[in-house]
RNA sequence: GGAGGGAUGGCAGAGCGGACGAAUGCGAAGGUCUUGAAAACCUUUGGGGCUGCGGUUCCCGUGGGUUCGAAUCCCACUCCCUCCA
């Protein structure tokens, strides 16, 4: 959410920020409205309440001094009151109620150096690595569920028996990768990130915290017997990891990682990249994640970009880092930057991780502050996050980008502690 | 699955219908004393909303209810702990 007091002070710079990614003023303009009706209704409310009060402990004074009849007249006014006062409650809970469902539905504010646009076709793209763009040989000009299912280690097919279509089934040495990919940025994250391991299947809560309800709701697994959601990212349960607690500044910024299943419905997407590892329902992924101070935040995310972009290095996977545009941005997001890698074999950039900066956004929905190290009233957090990576888009770029003209698969040096001799993926035959 | 017990401020823990937003202890911050520190003593120390900055209102797991008045009574739910299967 972002701040009500903004849209009081200032409602033209909350209007002139969103309609930058394309919301309309007039949303903005209901919501100052429906917040001016709120505090009027409250301050009704109060004023009732504050009368009840008053009568209440008299006519426990009355009691006290023996004066029954006093204590009975007191409390027959107190009840009357009382009675206008459930009206008031009611206009009062609705209309705070509809400043919240406006407020859960409106995106963040983007950053200013946020670049202007309307789609994914404006974001620029502010590095690429190596600088000079690589040139292919045809035999790594294979798309990958050719090439890996020729050597055994991705078998879709299956996959689709069990799951339907978009889960994918690795098996050999594609698994082993999968717990190898894991295992090595698990590792690389270990000097300033704990590894956490948090449960795939949240509540309600959890989810509208991050933003990922209300407003996409369609986009999630829901478990309807037990009311829960399959996470579509680390981010969700991480972000509430610290859910309505007020951490101390000397603990910031709390970095943790953490490797989990990830599951979206893709709903929308349909006929769009849907071929093998392109667009998937199930991935793997390793979450970089922090809760941070205003003023840390930047250099945070900064690093957690760093990060990503080390792993690639050393992966030496071809990439491209992009600065979200207005008009891309995700909705909770102020900043974000967007990592591509190039896979060669269906010749496509495909996004392997998203680095966002949300402000205090999230924190406002999910209540995480911090107390101030001079001390004082405490201050929401900044939250970040970042995949580190994402494996199965990973995967593919290695399969394609590793093939050989024999058709066998070399996976990078920098696996070989986790792979050992499977490094080199030979044909089954 | 069944039977009990519990959830209160940073922590521990009292309160079980009316000056209770909450005793007390610990912890923390400031002060006195001291060359410095410890000890001792004094003071302060939860969060949110609205506000004409004088106030006012809400929060004792969550949501309802009873009552003039609820941390306290009733109902439902969630979570924790013990025992049984």
């Amino acid at each position: 959410m972002i701040d009500i007091r903004l849209v009081r002070e200032d409602p033209a710079a909350v209007q002139a920020a969103l309609a930058r990614r394309g919301v309309d003023p007039a949303e903005v303009e209901q919501l100052a409205a429906a917040d001016t009706a709120a505090r009027q209704a409250v301050g009704q409310r109060d004023e009732l309440r504050a009368q009840v009060n008053v009568l209440s402990r008299q006519v426990g004074d009355a009691r006290r001094s023996g004066d029954d009849q006093q204590a009975a007249r007191l409390a027959e006014e107190s009840r009357r009151i009382g009675e206008r006062q459930i009206a008031a409650d009611a206009a009062a809970d609705a209309a705070q109620g509809e400043v919240r469902r406006r407020l859960l539905w409106l995106p963040n504010l983007p950053a200013d150096e946020a670049p202007d646009g309307d789609g994914p076709d404006d974001n620029p793209v502010v590095r690429r690595w190596p600088e000079r763009p690589r040139s292919y040989a045809d035999h790594q000009r294979v798309p990958h569920w050719e090439a890996a299912t020729a050597l055994g280690m991705l078998d879709l097919e299956r996959g689709a028996r069990m799951s339907g279509s978009m889960f994918p089934l690795f098996r050999g040495v594609g698994a082993r990768l999968l717990r190898a990919l894991t295992a090595f940025a698990l590792d690389r994250h270990a000097d300033a990130f704990e590894e956490v391991r948090p449960p795939t299947l949240v509540r309600t809560d959890t989810m509208v915290s991050t933003g990922h309800l209300p407003k996409f709701e369609e986009e999630a697994y829901h478990i309807e017997r037990d009311d829960l959601w399959a996470i579509p990212t680390a981010e969700v349960p991480l972000t509430s990891m610290h859910r309505g607690e007020i951490l101390e500044e000397h603990d910031l910024p709390l970095r943790l990682t953490a490797a989990t299943a990830c599951f979206r419905r893709e709903a929308g997407a349909a006929g769009r990249d849907t071929r093998g590892l392109l667009r998937v329902h199930e991935f793997d992924k390793v979450e970089l994640f922090a809760y941070a101070t205003a003023g840390q935040a930047p250099a945070v995310h900064a690093d957690m970009v760093a990060r990503v972009e080390s792993l690639l290095h050393e992966l030496d996977l071809e990439y491209r880092v992009l600065d979200l545009c207005t008009g891309d941005l995700g909705s909770s997001s102020a900043r974000t930057f967007d990592l591509e890698v190039y896979a060669p074999g269906a010749d496509l950039w495909l996004e392997v991780s998203s680095v966002s900066w949300f402000r205090d956004y999230q924190a406002r929905r999910a209540n995480i502050r911090y107390r101030p190290a001079g001390g004082g009233a405490p201050v929401l957090a900044h939250t970040l996050n970042g995949s580190a990576l994402a494996w199965a888009r990973i995967w593919a770029a290695l399969v394609e980008t590793g093939r050989r003209a024999d058709g066998s698969v070399e996976l990078p040096e920098v696996l070989a502690p986790y792979l050992g001799s499977a490094r080199v993926v030979a044909g089954s035959a």
